[in-house]
RNA sequence: GGUCGCAUAGCUCAGCUGGUUAGAGCGCUUGCCUCACAUGCAAGAGGUCCCGUGUUCGAGUCACGGUGCGACCA
């Protein structure tokens, strides 16, 4: 309290001190014995792969703000933060480093490179928490979790083996997507589809009868080699007599049949393809309607393998060329197009994806989809913006077995044992690692595949609350309030955490989820390493400061709405920043005499209008807060704080404090210490550092707590409403920018004074805006206000209508008539605009007839209040005539 | 090919269940270092709300069609 504020916030000690402190003061760590409604909240956890980029500080301000507000409102809430070990991302960032290095994991073995990535993982998740921290957030860091942590490691296995036990995951030799360069199977969502330019090669395969040939398109050629057929539309007259022939594979001489399948495309090439069932997964699906054998002419390492004859060995890419080139030899190929088309790429290292016949362990993904559904139809959990929901429904819908199984080291290893002497098919699943086989008592081998890290991240919000041991934060927490995530993880993550929530707890992890949108550039460009546009959290951080980066993605967060972040805004925001800081110390600076014990005065009209106005604003922001609207939630505090209190309040408070009315002084002081404390109380959730540190700073009675979080969020109630005063300040404030107004467009002197000369439009006004002659003086430079009689304003007036009254400045010494002259025949026209509209309106028998009483009358006053307006204009303009005469 | 989203001031965007004079920030113009703040104060200019049709007394807002952009799925 002794030491002034600086004339400016200087944000980078105020936000390490408070980060710190906040932890010291263990402020949000959650007591699930203590009382309170429940808010729970866990967090998407970061990979432990790197830094945080733009899209984490969006995702965790949004998360923070419904914390602090629910904190401070009263709630027992828990924010529960955690680090992904992020299996294959990870993994490749180890890998990389390693290769750097000169070796490579197989030269290191399975336990070093754990323990390599365990070094790893020791080094970045408190880097990642530290970056956290200095964002805001508030989470419980008592409780910071790990995918990989023992409690959470044991949650996967009880999944594992109680799905295996209740038939839903099974091993099996089926199609999955192989990424060559990761080395393992993927997921069908882990494999992205980009568009290429590539070409269709049409080739002849000869009829093994020798009578001709069929013509089949293919953007693969090089996997010919692997087909076991050739298929055509079952209706195709083209192909009508040659059903049930076979053709002869060229390269290979493979007889294979000539199919015939509802799902060929008819327009697609000639309207006969080539079946590959060992590569293709549609191939795969006729190949198993049919019958075909399924061969694998592509190894694990994107290699032909021996079925691919004259071309084993060689890799996919040249293979396809030597393949082409001899096709072309052989006079098998008949012509070659661009084709657009789209490949599978791996989501972790871009590279084409293999489609691989593989043994691979699935979750059976129906049983677990039906309740997902089924819990967002009935609204057990409701997604914000609704519309996501459809894109989860259709996913869920669509939804095909999971393959789990992972070629990799860095995970939770799947439980699962096999006894070589008692043969591959012979295998145990189980919650503790078995000693030897139960049959033979001969030793055991572990599966040495690792699961999907999803696998993990669909159990996070009831694993990291001690599921599956019945723990009191289970109870208490479970199911979560909201998620809070981007719409890029739905099918990933929020999908998956539904159906085992839902399969292992019986309720719904979350009530709600809110979907955020992504951070773009400023050109609306997603950010991207390789693009470049990539803006460090941290630097950004570094200049603007944390609550002006928060309050920006805040303030650009409206539903549904992808966030194109400008550091014009942020700059922007900034000036808010040191805006608030500057309405604290001009209070401070105003202290003298005030006494925080003392009874409150009731105060005059802009006492009772501001906080009439910050009750309503509670309200606003209460009511944003509580439906996800975090961008009406900045807008009405910005406008509240910076074009209520600050550009009228504070200046209206001015007058008060130096009028020399000891009372006047000390409601003044009173209004000024209640409003900025409940208005930093307001915002604190959207900017914690700066409203902490201001509002320790506010005078109180007895000893300050040692947190705003601890003040409670602010009622509406607390401020009280008095429509009166609210009308007689707007009042004051038309008639304020009317004058200055005038005084702009006239050119008047900032420093001179003005005589106003004023008749009453609406009744009761005059009485009102007369009251305010002090404010008139000290905002518009008015030197004398006084009502002239009757209907005979002064001649060679400027004159403007607003807050229900004349306002007519004579002009003698000021300005040129013939400029006023102009600016009100401007005016008029203005004026006439508005009027034909309105005159248009009411002219219409069927608007008056049809529309609502209150519509109608509220035209018609509009269309008298313009009539009026405007015929004192024209008066005035008459005037003006005169005078040049 | 299917689905979804977006299109409003020079730029970035608000505008809920159809009814005000269509708003904000930045930028721009003009004038001010007025005793909290020049990260400031005051005033101002700037919009065929993508196009068309329809529903309605009334459409930026609803419906349908089109165009353009983006995303997701196949």
């Amino acid at each position: 309290m002794s030491t002034e504020l600086a004339k400016a916030y200087e944000p980078r000690e105020v936000e390490e001190r408070w980060a710190k402190e906040w932890i010291r003061l263990g402020l949000f760590v959650a007591d699930p014995s203590a009382p309170g409604e429940s808010f729970t909240i866990v967090i998407p956890p970061p990979n432990i792969t790197g830094q945080l980029h733009l899209g984490h500080a969006l995702n965790n301000t949004l998360q923070d703000v419904l914390i602090r507000y629910k904190k401070m409102d009263g709630a027992n809430t828990l924010w529960l933060p955690g680090t992904d070990h992020a299996s294959i991302a990870t993994q490749n960032v180890v890998e990389r480093m390693l290769a750097s290095e000169g070796t490579d994991r197989h030269a290191v073995g399975r336990e070093r490179f754990l323990e390599r990535t365990f070094a790893w993982k020791g080094e970045i998740a408190p880097y990642i928490v530290a970056q956290l921290q200095r964002l805001g957030a508030s989470c419980d860091w008592t409780r910071e979790r790990f995918t990989m942590d023992e409690g959470l490691s044991r949650a996967v296995r009880e999944v594992f083996v109680r799905l295996y036990e209740d038939g839903l995951i099974y091993r099996g030799r089926r199609l999955i997507n192989w990424c060559c360069r990761c080395g393992t199977a993927l997921s069908d969502i882990e494999v992205e589809h980009e568009d290429v330019e590539g070409h269709l090669w049409h080739l002849r395969y000869p009829l093994a009868s020798g009578d001709g040939h069929v013509v089949v398109a293919t953007t693969r050629p090089e996997t010919l080699l692997g087909d076991t057929a050739v298929a055509v539309h079952p209706e195709d007259p083209r192909y009508a007599g040659l059903v049930g022939k076979t053709v002869r594979l060229p390269v290979l001489g493979r007889e294979i049949p000539l199919i015939a399948d509802e799902h060929v495309d008819r327009e697609f090439g000639s309207g006969a393809v080539k079946i590959t069932p060992g590569h293709d997964f549609n191939d795969f699906e006729i190949g198993e309607r049919h019958g075909l054998p399924a061969i694998s002419v592509i190894d694990e390492q994107g290699r032909m393998t021996e079925e691919a004859g004259p071309y084993a060995g060689l890799d996919r890419a040249s293979a396809r060329e030597r393949i082409v080139a001899d096709l072309e030899a052989s006079g098998t190929l008949e012509k070659i197009e661009p084709h657009a088309l789209a490949v599978g790429t791996c989501y972790r290292c871009s590279q084409v994806v293999e489609p691989l016949l593989s043994t691979q362990w699935f979750v059976r993904a129906k049983p677990l989809a039906d309740p997902a559904i089924e819990a967002v139809r009935d609204g057990r959990t409701r997604f914000h913006p609704e519309h996501w929901e459809r894109t989860y429904f259709s996913w869920l819908e669509n939804i095909r077995d999971w393959c789990v199984s992972r070629q990799l080291w860095w995970g939770h290893r799947i439980p699962a044992w096999y006894c070589d002497a008692c043969g591959p098919e012979k295998v145990i699943v189980s919650r503790e690692d078995p000693p030897a086989c139960p049959r033979c008592h001969g030793p055991l081998r572990q599966d040495e595949d690792v699961l999907d890290t999803w696998f993990s991240s669909g159990l996070w919000p009831f694993s990291t609350l001690g599921w599956p041991d019945d723990a009191p934060e289970l109870r208490r927490y479970y199911p979560t309030s909201v998620l809070v995530t981007g719409f890029d993880i739905i099918f990933f993550w929020v999908a998956r955490m539904m159906m085992f929530g839902l399969r292992f707890t019986g309720e719904v992890p979350f009530r709600d989820v809110y979907v955020h949108g992504l951070v773009r550039d400023e050109y609306g460009s997603k950010m991207s390493k390789s693009k470049g546009n990539v803006k460090d959290p941290l630097e950004l951080l570094a200049t603007y400061g944390t609550d002006a980066l928060r309050f920006t993605l805040i303030a650009q967060s409206a539903m549904g709405r992808d966030i194109r972040l400008s550091l014009e805004r942020i700059d922007g925001n900034r000036s808010f920043a040191n805006k608030i800081w500057n309405a604290t110390r001009f209070l401070r600076m105003n202290l003298e005499g005030y006494r925080p014990d003392a009874p409150r005065l009731p105060g005059g009209p802009a006492e009772r209008w501001i906080r009439t106005r910050l009750s309503r604003t509670i309200e606003e922001a209460r009511a944003a807060l509580d439906a996800y609207r975090f961008n009406d939630v900045a807008n009405v505090l910005y406008r509240f704080l910076w074009n209520e209190l600050c550009d009228w309040y504070v200046e209206l408070a001015k007058l008060s404090l130096t009028g020399g009315d000891a009372d006047a002084r000390s409601a003044a002081q009173q209004t000024l210490v209640d409003v900025l404390d409940g208005a930093l109380r307001l915002l604190h959730p959207l900017t914690p550092f700066l409203t902490e540190e201001l509002w320790r700073a506010l005078p109180r009675v007895g000893e300050t707590p040692s947190s705003i979080v601890h003040a409670g969020y602010p009622r509406a109630e607390e401020y009280g409403r008095d429509p009166a005063a609210e009308s007689d300040i707007e009042r004051l404030i038309e008639v304020v920018r009317a004058v200055r107004n005038l005084r702009s467009e006239l050119g008047v002197k900032p420093g001179q004074e003005i005589a106003v000369h004023a008749g009453e439009v609406e009744p009761g006004a005059w009485a009102t805006v007369s009251s305010f002659e002090p404010a008139l003086r000290a905002l518009a430079r008015v030197g004398s206000i006084a009502r002239f009689a009757g209907a005979s304003p002064p001649r060679g007036a400027a004159v403007a209508v607003a807050g229900g009254i004349e306002i007519h400045v004579p002009l003698a010494g000021l300005v040129d008539v013939a400029a006023e002259r102009e600016r009100v025949q401007k005016e008029i026209e203005r004026v006439d605009k508005d009027l034909v509209g309105v005159q248009r309106k009411l002219s219409n028998d069927d608007f008056v007839a049809r529309a609502p009483e209150d519509i109608v009358s509220k035209e018609r006053g509009r269309a008298e209040e313009l009539e009026s307006r405007r015929a004192l204009l024209a008066r005035s303009l008459e005037r003006l005539v005169e005078v040049d005469r």
